[in-house]
DNA sequence: TGATAACAGACCAAAATGGTCTGCGATTAC
DNA sequence: GTAATCGCAGACCATTTTGGTCTGTTATCA
């Protein structure tokens, strides 16, 4: 209910280990399975998918591996979702075409929850996965006056 | 992959019939399943759980049925969601305590996820059933220098 | 006291997810 | 040129989650 998936999760991971790395320093996918405790054969197929949408570089060859593409701080967090997941939809009758909604019809609350969609669709589009390196300020540091998009203070 | 389940859409909407209606008037598992085409079954357990977590009271006896226990707008999508489904996580590993995740002692993103995940905990409680029944407006109508938690546009 | 409603839980089927296995293709160091 | 090292591809399977069914019980009231 409402949670990313493991494969979500090692690709967040993944992107995260290239992205402390030189930008031309190859990561092989035993490199990463190995620093994270990854089954290499799913982490596998992970970058794959990450290599096809372009998120990262693939150079198979001895002494080869992945590279981003681009900087992480250029990378959101929705982007590396929908390369290992496809588009994410909340509602559970957003799925597919073929299958049709029983409640398609008499249901009024499918437009409020599109909204919800969106706002959440928003948050991840708008946080980079350089942002997944930053740990949380714990105290004091407050920016007065700054709020972030949620309302909450900004920290130095 | 982060989607509601049909569990919470027939809640929502079982919810959402019941604020529309008088409140001390009773609707029945019935009644609420046949206006949506909701398996009687499955509505009554969803229902059940809604009054064991004080949302709905129920009273059983001929003429009986659910009624709520508060005005919809003092609901939460966030509380109904608990209720039907228990606390949410959008992160793969804070499932149950007893599995270990492999990852966790290497896991540098896990932080920077609970902040987007407290940001969509924020966004589903600070939403009520109400706002359910409001329809999005289409066109114009926007509050000048008026914006929402996300920097959308408030409308009139 | 029987009809009508909710309550309870075992049970099952389908789908999503996480993971394994097996073999192929590309590149380059030697 | 060829063998070692890397990624590529897809079939396959086990587990978990989800959605749904079935059977029977309990409470209330006309």
């Amino acid at each position: 209910m409402l949670k990313l998936t493991k494969k979500v999760d090692y690709a967040l991971l993944a992107m995260h280990f290239m992205g402390h790395q030189d930008m031309d320093q190859v990561s092989t996918i035993r490199d990463i399975s190995e620093n994270y405790q990854i089954p290499m054969e799913i982490l596998a197929k992970v970058l794959q998918k990450l290599s096809k949408k372009g998120l990262l570089q693939s150079h198979h060859a001895p002494k080869g591996g992945y590279t981003l593409k681009r900087p992480i701080r250029e990378i959101s967090i929705l982007e590396v979702i929908n390369a290992v997941e496809g588009p994410i939809g909340i509602l559970s009758c957003s799925e597919g075409q073929d299958k049709v909604c029983q409640q398609i019809e008499n249901c009024d609350i499918r437009s409020p929850l599109e909204r919800i969609q969106g706002k959440i669709l928003w948050l991840l589009e708008n946080m980079s996965l350089e942002e997944l390196s930053q740990a949380v300020p714990t105290t004091g540091g407050v920016i007065h006056g700054s709020f972030d998009l949620l309302g909450q203070p900004r920290y130095h």
